[in-house]
DNA sequence: CCGGAAGTGTCTACATTGTAGATGTTAGGC
DNA sequence: GCCTAACATCTACAATGTAGACACTTCCGG
C-alpha cells in the first residue's frame, strides 16, 4: 500500500528501485522491526502536527519528535532549521487544508463557507491555533512561509475578480479575516474542555467570581454554557456583510434574511 | 535563545566560593538609594512587564527577572506560583491599563473608544499581545484572573445598560471584541518592524514571492506599505456598528429554541 | 572494481531553562 | 535569652535547543 506519493526531488525512481522494504507503516510503535523509512519533510512537519493535536504544543520538543518518528532528535534539524521553523511549518501544513476557490461569483458566499471552513480547521487543531495567531507576528510578512500567505493572496483574488478593487479588496480582507480569526479565539476560549464538563466547570468558576464585581457574568452562565460557534460566527458574517453593503457601492445583495444554516 | 550574553568568568564556583559577600548592587537601582526595597506582586510583575517590553517574551526568564529585581530568583515564587502564573500576572497588568466607564448612554461612542484603547494598548505592549490572545485560551473562563475578566463584564454592563437583553449583550460582546482582538492581530502582523525599513523590508520580502502565485499581493505592496490602524480600526468598528443596527430592529439572534429562558 | 565525496543518521556535550528541596537568615513573641 | 515562622538564598536536577564530531550509506568518476 502506496498512500502518498511523495516526491522527494531528484530521483524518486531511483529510490524506488533500490528499495527493497516500501514497508509504509505510520511509524507509531517504535517497537517491533519496523523498517526506517526514509524521511520527508513532509512526513516530519506531519508528525508534529499529530503530535502537538494530541498532546499540546510544549510536547512538541526535538527530542519527543524523533522519538515519535523513530529517530535521532539532531537529524530533524534538516527538515527545519531550528524549532521555530518547525513551528512555522506546522502551521503552514495546517493552513494548506484549507481550500479557496477563486472563480465563484457569489463572493459572498464564498466568504461564508470560508470562514465556516476555517473555523472547523481550528477546532480540528485547537492547539495550533495559538501558532497561527502569533507565529506572523514574529515574522515580517514579506518573509512568511508561502503557506501562509496564500489564503491572503486566494481572498485577494476572490475579491478583485468579485469587482473590488485592489485598495478596498485588501480593505474587506482585513475586516473579514479580522473578525473571523477574532471569531476563532473568542470561540476556543470558551471551549476548551469538552462541552460536557464545560458547563459545571464554567458554573464552578463563574461561582468564584464575586458577586459584586461580576453580576452580569454570573448572570449569564446559562448563556455562556451553550455557545454556538457556527451560529456565532454566521450571524457575525452576516453583520459584516451587511455593514460593508452600506458602505462600498460594490456588487452587494441584499440579503433580506435567509442566513442559511451549515450543516 | 541565543547564548549570548554571558559575561561571567569561566570558573563561576570559585568566584562564588570564595567572595560569599552579597550581591553587590548592580546598576537598576535608580529608585532612590535604598539597597533593597520591600517587594510585592505589583512590583515584580511591573519589572515583569518592563522586561517583556523591552526585550520581547522569551526575555522574561525568572533569572532575569530576578537580576533585574536584585533577587534570587526562586524568591519570585513567593509572588507568582510559577511561570505561567507570571505571564498571566503581566496579562492582568497590562489590561488594567484599560479603562471603561459603564454609565454613558452613547454606548456606541464607548465601543469606539474602548477599540482605540485598547489598540493603543496593544501598540505601546506590542510584545504582550501573544499573551493577551494565548493565555485565555489554556484556562478556561471561569479560572482567569480576575482583572482578565473585568473588561468582559464591564462591557456587559456597559451593553445592557444601553438597553440590550443580556443575551444579546453577550452576543454584540462577542462579535465586537472578536473584531477587535482580530484587527489588533491584524495590524500587529504588519506592523512589527518600524515603518521607516516596513517598506523596503516589505518591498524585498514581497519581491520574493513568486510572481505567478501571488500576482495580488505583489502589486498591492505600496497600498500595504501605508497603513493607517487607527482609520483601518475606526472603519472597521462603522462597519460592525452598522451591521449590527441592521440587525436589532430584527431581533438579533432570533431561532426557535428560547436563548430567552434556560429553562 | 575502487576510492573519494557528499549526504544522512547518531552520539556526546553544553549552555540555559523552570523549579524542588535544603539551608541559611531575620523578625517577633515568650 | 530562646522558639517559631516567615523570608531569602543556594544547590541540584531534569528537560530543553542545538553545536560539533563521528559513523555509515549511497553515489559517481576512475
Amino acid at each position: 500500500m502506496v498512500p502518498r506519493s511523495r516526491r522527494l526531488g531528484p530521483r524518486l525512481e531511483e529510490v524506488a528501485a533500490t528499495m527493497t522494504t516500501p514497508q509504509q507503516h505510520t511509524a507509531e510503535d517504535a517497537g517491533g522491526g519496523t523498517r526506517k523509512k526514509r524521511l520527508s519533510r513532509e512526513i516530519v512537519l506531519e508528525a508534529a502536527l499529530k503530535l502537538v493535536d494530541e498532546e499540546g504544543l510544549e510536547a512538541l520538543t526535538m527530542r519527543r519528535l524523533g522519538q515519535a518518528l523513530d529517530r535521532d532528535p539532531m537529524g530533524l534539524y534538516r527538515y527545519a532549521a531550528n524549532r521555530a521553523a518547525l513551528l512555522d511549518g506546522v502551521t503552514e501544513l495546517v493552513l494548506n487544508e484549507l481550500a479557496i476557490f477563486g472563480d465563484d461569483p457569489d463572493w459572498q458566499g464564498q466568504l461564508r463557507r470560508i470562514a465556516h471552513d476555517l473555523r472547523l480547521l481550528a477546532l480540528r487543531h485547537p492547539n495550533v491555533v495559538p501558532l497561527l495567531v502569533t507565529r506572523p507576528l514574529s515574522t515580517p510578512l514579506g518573509l512568511r512561509p508561502l503557506g501562509t500567505l496564500r489564503p491572503l493572496e486566494q481572498i485577494l483574488g476572490l475579491l478583485i475578480d468579485a469587482g473590488f478593487g485592489a485598495s478596498d479588496a485588501l480593505h474587506v480582507y482585513r475586516a473579514y479575516y479580522g473578525f473571523l480569526y477574532g471569531h476563532i479565539l473568542n470561540e476556543l476560549q470558551e471551549f476548551i474542555v469538552d462541552p460536557d464538563e464545560n458547563e459545571a466547570l464554567l458554573r464552578l468558576g463563574l461561582h468564584r467570581l464575586p458577586p459584586k464585581e461580576f453580576p452580569r457574568l454570573r448572570a449569564l452562565a446559562p448563556a455562556l454554557a451553550n455557545y454556538d460557534g457556527a451560529k456565532e460566527l454566521d450571524e457575525g458574517i452576516t453583520i459584516l456583510l451587511t455593514g460593508l453593503s452600506a458602505h462600498l457601492s460594490a456588487p452587494l445583495i441584499t440579503t433580506g434574511e435567509g442566513s442559511r444554516q451549515p450543516g
